[in-house]
DNA sequence: CTGTTAGCGCGTTCAC
DNA sequence: GTGAACGCGCTAACAG
């Protein structure tokens, strides 16, 4: 079932490869009637270039490589659906690469897409990055790369992320304008960025008021959300604010606020926020309100400031690149 | 930034590059210095060899097109993450495309497949796919297709699926077993083959009892199954059990669960389960049971009924591919 | 043991 | 207007 080929077309047409390859891109030497035989032939023997041998002299392999540090059913697809929207606009082809939280998976994945010849890299650092050294091999052969979310702030690569401070204080702020005095805060995984840097966020806003009392905990999954988070429930009487830090961390606290509210037979009147990427806040019981996080936009984004990087003359300047938030009230 | 080659390492070392490309394919004939050294040379040059160039010649990619109806955070994060750690493997590549269950771009998304020279095609289908007709160029470039999950029974293609029909009839036996006498099964999009299968399984189970009031319904996603079954819960007085036949589904009757609840202040005894991946229901208010339909293990087995279409000749000649399943209860 | 040659499929010179 | 020749990077057949 071997592929037709120009040089296949031209001899049953009774032309050059040379020619059929002209005809086929509607280059003006051709004439009119002879072009629009080739392309007949063309499409009636289902010719396809072949994209590899294309590829090849272009140099150029039109597949972006999309590294994430896990496949998981938050934040995740829509970014996917974000950046692979993006990406077919401009006849590019999303190879997506899973670290699975390991880094040893995201050097190979590094490796694989400078095997493939991928024509830019769009990279969410594992739980366990904190350096970028095995970005070498990328840098050696010069493909552009874009940090996404989970980053590292440094000045060598661009980087597309929300405000993390600032929307952790948003959400802060939220709990104390509804005059929370007692507040939970449940992060993710501490070695993250996006940790850190809305802990930062969190921690800032309420320590600047002394009449606030607050904790924080970490929570790398729903499960552990769950759990720390219904002992927290249960040993501290006064709560009446949550500030959650992810989707991932919302659906374990919702279940266990859930579990403390039939266990005590009363409807708490503990305030709650998430930052979110919306899909889950309408569904948990009861709703709650949101700090909309897109992972559609940042993706869609992320792409935009890949293509900037492919011309380097014209090229911002600018290496952090903040998507807008909104705050969702229900 | 132009990559090195095998030529600029023959040029380097003071031999040809075949010598070069032998020694780095550890060919018996090379001596054992001479490998050592230009093996060294090559590593210390950063070489990586050309996988276009590779391709061309082999006329493989190594590349294998996932095409999926929509990305959405239910299921297809697991199918991903299974079909990508099998495809990794054997060292294939996984190129994602969504259709956002729209025909065209199912369409659009097969031609990519060709254009790209994919070496196998996944494919999971949209809600309104209801043929195969636009598989064709697929067909005449020889390229192994796998339906997955959603997907139109026929006698062409390999499909990968859970039996459909025995996985809602578990479920419907399971309501039975626990007394329930009235019982709602809700449904996705009509049109799909797994919808109708279930269905199947779900009627023809609980209509063999007379005993037994059922109703159907469908909803398209989450926000319409809270909607419609809130309605249900309000009106029959009398229901006891109810079927969802998703992840999605059933994240919606949750909330209109806990919403019947709260109105009526009342804990209902209604019995509860799910076909799910299994990631959501430990987390729903209360736990829901469900009979475990595995993304990932379906993803790990759509891969390997795609390698044994590789070499058609030792190929099993079972067409349509079950995976297991089991309830699990809470 | 190693070098030369040829060709995978395409696009682009450079001739005519 | 069109064909011949070349090269993208690599490997395999052939030659010595």
């Amino acid at each position: 079932m071997s592929r037709i080929t120009i040089k296949d077309i031209g001899k049953l047409v009774g032309v050059s490869p040379s020619t059929v390859s002209r005809a086929l891109h509607d280059h003006p030497d051709i004439s009119a009637e002879l072009k629009l035989k080739i392309q007949s032939v063309a499409t009636e023997m289902n010719f396809i270039p072949n994209a590899t041998a294309i590829n090849l002299r272009s140099k150029k392999s039109m597949i972006i490589g999309l590294i994430i540090p896990k496949l998981s059913m938050y934040f995740i697809p829509s970014l996917i659906e974000g950046i692979s929207n993006e990406l077919n606009k401009k006849n590019y082809k999303l190879m997506v690469l899973s670290s699975d939280e390991s880094i040893e998976k995201e050097i190979q994945n590094i490796k694989i897409c400078c095997d493939s010849n991928v024509d830019g890299i769009l990279i969410s650092l594992t739980n366990k990055t904190n350096h970028l050294d095995h970005f070498s091999p990328a840098f050696n052969h010069g493909i552009p790369i874009v940090l996404i979310d989970k980053t590292i702030h440094q000045d060598q690569i661009d980087e597309v992320i929300i405000d993390d401070f600032a929307a952790s204080k948003n959400c802060a702020e939220y709990l104390l304008n509804k005059n929370c005095k007692n507040i939970l805060g449940i992060f993710g995984d501490a070695n993250m960025s996006i940790t850190i840097d809305r802990l930062k966020g969190f921690e800032a806003t309420l320590a600047k008021d002394k009449g606030i009392q607050y904790k924080i905990i970490f929570a790398e999954n729903s499960e552990i959300a769950s759990e720390k988070s219904l002992i927290e429930l249960t040993s501290n009487k006064d709560l009446d604010g949550i500030f959650m830090m992810s989707d991932e961390i919302m659906v374990g606290v919702n279940k266990s606020l859930y579990e403390f509210e039939q266990k005590n037979k009363s409807k708490t009147a503990i305030k709650k926020i998430a930052i979110s990427d919306g899909q889950l806040p309408q569904f948990m019981t009861p709703n709650i309100s949101y700090l909309h996080h897109s992972g559609f936009e940042l993706g869609k984004l992320a792409v935009a400031v890949l293509y900037d990087n492919f011309s380097p003359n014209t090229k911002t300047t600018l290496k952090r690149h903040y998507l807008s938030t909104a705050l969702l009230e229900f």
